[in-house]
DNA sequence: CGATTTTGTTGTAATTCCAGTCTAAATCGC
DNA sequence: GCGATTTAGACTGGAATTACAACAAAATCG
């Protein structure tokens, strides 16, 4: 737009009208519900703020478009006439993706994040993306065979850098796959709309909502697998996603000037000097039985001579990205998962201590350090994908799914 | 609070009713006003979305609260009835104070981003806190005798970490503070509200509104100064605080494992590693002239060996640094302040040719370096700290100042 | 100089949230 | 066991905000 005195003006962000309040009120209520997976009517009217009134209007709305169920009250034992029991509905539920190396996980979301059913295909090799693609449409024409509920849509939890306005898989280095244009196939393929972003992106919100980044506004979650590291944050409560989506590859940080080279190219990454690899194989593990890494370590570590050298060096360098990131970002808690969770744990409080050692004082003095307990970050976080549209405004849920229709990526 | 089902119930955002409503659109006016410095009132209509009689009634509301001015349509030579020109009033104004290594400025600052007035105030030390507070008080009194408008506040930017929530100066290395409480003084010496932030996190908000990120929501500054490096960053078009307002710390990241020792703590600092002195130096430029540097650096690169060896290690490590930034944060664009500045000027490309070879593909292929335009960055931006409270609310205008009443600290 | 285009102004309608009143359903205290 | 107290749901009327439509005003166009 041309602005005829002042040289070309800004479109602002737009102004908002009735209807506006009123889905932003619904998207309120519905959000509560969604991250406390159950309140109650007089819950939502002190958290919001409103009317009981305005309360019960938005519940019933949101009870008649089918994404709330209301419930007789429970016993509470306080005074009071008792208050009716608002959960998220389990009709609407999303299909979560997770191809990796190893294997094409599968889970079956509903709202509350929980994860209704979950489906893990091994693959001796890196899955293709057709092979993703079509496991996942089988499964999907399976699902809605068996019924049960409104698919809303799929969400995709990728090992690369995912294209946030395309929904391009652009390199998934250890899926060996380049320029994969995921969400469209899988949208054209199961016609249901789609979406993709990285699956630390997509844990780091599983782990804001409903994980240890729970009351936080800000979180980084920094895991560590089978390929490499990956990384999601999430600033201000909101994830942080940059330019296209390809924000937060806190795995590619320099943090040894005389490491090793990168597959990305450049010397000295994280990925390249702290991995899982090398840890399992000084304590005698196969790449499956990751699982017992923690407890070989702890075992080990101060008394086993190679292995205490080895996790000392991962240490220090996990502990200069750790310092980095607390200069950076500041965050309130940072998540450990996969193997650097391991590595935390079994050794104790050291990677807390180092980074209040060599950070900057100020952002060094309150964040926690914690390991990831949320199970299926991954997956329940690529159904986050999914639900956040309709969280955003509850009333696109009476449109219905047009096939085919919708094709988005989401960073 | 306690959810009797389902534990621990999480208090989410508030609901909003029809003064939230109101109070967001004199809100997005003002703020489109402000940004674009001058529109007329059918621009807004359009930029809002909202309808020609809704705007009507905002903007009046917005001139009887003084925080607009309306005045006469221009010639537009297009055809209809010419609208009526919106501006900024230059009745609030903002005091914006930026104490350094050499000097205290402070600035007399409009809305629409105008430093109506600017005093240098030339120190041979670093000036203490009370010298600055001291100083900033006397100005302020004489602007109250001498009238002129509404002093909304006091905004500071500091070159230290300054907290989010208490005004405190955790630390300024480079003016020997330590744990100051910056804003309590000030706000009980002037009697005015008072707000500060890091000066590089000033700049960047400038930068953002007014500068080379207009339109961009994802904006890294990076600033080099006489003392160091210091930074901020926009992402999502808001501005990136962390918990404390200590985050954008980008000058503390590891660029070379065997650098020298930061006054951090730390090993290899970006700032120890690339610094302005080092540059005067081998130009044989002093203190007082780094304002000649860019056209040294240009005339004696690539010519004179000590220049180009010099300038080319610290292109390196700059390089890993903004390699680092691109794939943490995937912005739209890097401005570069200062020395920094400089240095990317005088060698035309290359930081851009580096970053795109070394970043990772997805993120390198769209981010723009650039540098600074904007004078009094600082300045502005820790005027725009005092603005933004009205910027959100401008029916807080209407309450008046009361002297130290507020005393809000912002990062 | 009338036709066209665009914008300001004004009164009405629709929608949303709130406040107050009454009713329902629990616990508390005797 | 039963009334008092407490808390929440249901309902109605009122205030505020935006949208809409019709008309007036002020420019350009032909």
């Amino acid at each position: 737009m041309k602005d005829p005195i002042g040289g070309t003006s800004r479109v602002g962000s737009k102004g908002r009208n009735l209807e506006d309040l009123r889905r932003q009120n619904l998207s309120t209520v519905l959000s509560l519900v969604h991250a406390n997976r159950s309140m109650t009517r007089a819950d939502l009217t002190h958290a919001t703020g409103l009317n009981r009134s305005t309360v019960a209007t938005i519940v019933t709305e949101l009870e008649s478009l089918d994404l709330v169920t209301v419930s007789q009250p429970v016993d509470t034992k306080r005074v009071g006439r008792p208050s009716t029991v608002i959960g998220p509905s389990p009709r609407h539920i999303a299909v979560a993706v997770h191809p990796d190396k190893d294997a094409i996980a599968i889970g079956v979301v509903a709202m509350g994040g929980r994860v209704l059913r979950e489906f893990r295909f091994d693959v001796e090799h890196a899955p293709s993306a057709v092979h993703t693609v079509n496991t996942l449409h089988a499964l999907v024409r399976g699902l809605e065979l068996s019924d049960g509920g409104t698919v809303l849509g799929i969400g995709i939890g990728v090992p690369g850098l995912v294209g946030a306005r395309d929904g391009v898989v652009r390199v998934a280095p250890h899926l060996d796959w380049r320029d994969e244009p995921l969400v469209d196939m899988v949208a054209s393929a199961t016609g249901l709309p789609t979406w993709a972003a990285n699956d630390a992106t997509c844990a780091v919100v599983a782990e804001g909502q409903f994980g240890q980044g729970v009351d936080e506004e800000n979180v980084v979650y920094l895991n560590g697998g089978a390929g490499g590291i990956g990384g999601g944050v999430i600033v201000g409560g909101q994830l942080l996603s940059g330019e296209n989506g390809y924000s937060g590859e806190l795995g590619h940080m320099l943090v040894n000037s005389d490491g090793g080279l990168c597959h990305c190219g450049a010397i000295g990454c994280l990925e390249t000097e702290v991995n899982r690899d090398d840890l399992l194989g000084v304590v005698g593990l196969g790449d499956a039985e990751a699982n017992l890494l923690e407890q070989r370590l702890r075992d080990a570590y101060g008394t086993d001579q190679d292995v205490t050298e080895l996790v000392d060096r991962q240490l220090t360098y996990l502990g200069v990205a750790m310092r980095n990131i607390v200069n950076i970002f500041n965050p309130g808690v940072i998540v450990l998962g996969g193997f650097l969770g391991a590595l935390r744990n079994a050794t104790d409080a050291r990677l807390q201590d180092d980074v209040e050692r060599s950070a900057l004082a100020g952002p060094a003095s309150e964040v926690r350090i914690v390991s990831s307990t949320l199970e299926d970050n991954v997956l329940i976080g690529a159904g986050e994908l999914v639900f956040r549209t309709i969280l955003r405004d509850p009333t696109s849920a009476s449109t219905g799914i047009m096939p085919g229709a919708e094709r988005v990526a989401a960073g």
